[in-house]
DNA sequence: GCTGAAAGCGGCTTCAT
DNA sequence: ATGAAGCCGCTTTCAGC
């Protein structure tokens, strides 16, 4: 991780669809090397991947909201499962602190939480925060 | 939003550096159509963009909290300028409860939260929630 | 390990249907 | 919306430093 690989991944960052030749001038480096650069950025999971961001509204969902889940006794493990076969979960992460679960939750209305959470509400306790907005969209941390 | 601005958004979901050309072959359509779609797909903001996914542990972080903020009187915009400063934070976002703002930050290790914190503290509370682990990492909802 | 050049392949754009 | 044609640019590989 020297100069060269911090700055491919501010490019890339920037613009992830840049080919290498591009990012090559970018870089101000060869094409060979910004080439063999990425490759090891890749391989070695500095870089864990790429993300198309689509608006959740033009799916059918224009509200979202972080749910916290308590667990009833046993039921940890079903919590995590019910997260990953919801289509309206797109993000689920185990937590410390009283509730074991901080889970991002989509509908199409306010009113319209009420099923998704009473999934969740057969195997804990739920706590529901509305997204009313997001003054800092996710970004790669450390990196400008 | 037909079947085919779906098939376009799921297999860009799939591979978002996948080349126009590959795309139209992969949705069965020409490449000139499929062109158009992801133009306006782009234009109408549906796509909101493109990430680069890095491992924060890469960069120095290898450790993630959320931290829930509740203001003092007069101090929530203050919150959210200090969350956009901060390279330490890669996600902020203002949520409904008695908490007002739920912010994600990066640290050195379990130690090192808190001097990020004490900069939140004096604006308000804050509730941390060490990540464990990521059952479901980040995806769109309703894709599949 | 990085550079620069050359060859081959493929994507991009435009046009006519 | 399709399909073809031509141009341009990217990728890969090689020899050299």
């Amino acid at each position: 991780m020297d100069a060269v690989d911090r700055a491919v991944l501010t490019e890339l960052a920037a613009d992830p669809r840049l080919p290498t030749a591009e990012l090559a001038r970018r870089v101000e480096v060869s094409v060979p090397t910004a080439r063999d650069r990425l490759r090891r950025l890749q391989e070695s999971g500095v870089i864990r991947g790429y993300h198309l961001d689509v608006d959740p509204a033009a799916l059918g969902y224009p509200v979202a909201a972080f749910v916290r889940v308590r667990p009833g006794p046993g039921q940890l493990p079903k919590i995590a499962e019910l997260a990953r076969s919801l289509p309206q979960v797109s993000e689920c992460h185990r937590i410390t602190g009283e509730d074991c679960f901080l889970i991002k939750v989509h509908a199409a209305d306010v009113g319209s939480f009420e099923e998704t959470l009473d999934r969740f509400l057969l195997h804990g306790q739920t706590t529901t925060s509305i997204i009313q907005s997001t003054p800092v969209p996710p970004r790669t941390p450390g990196l400008g």
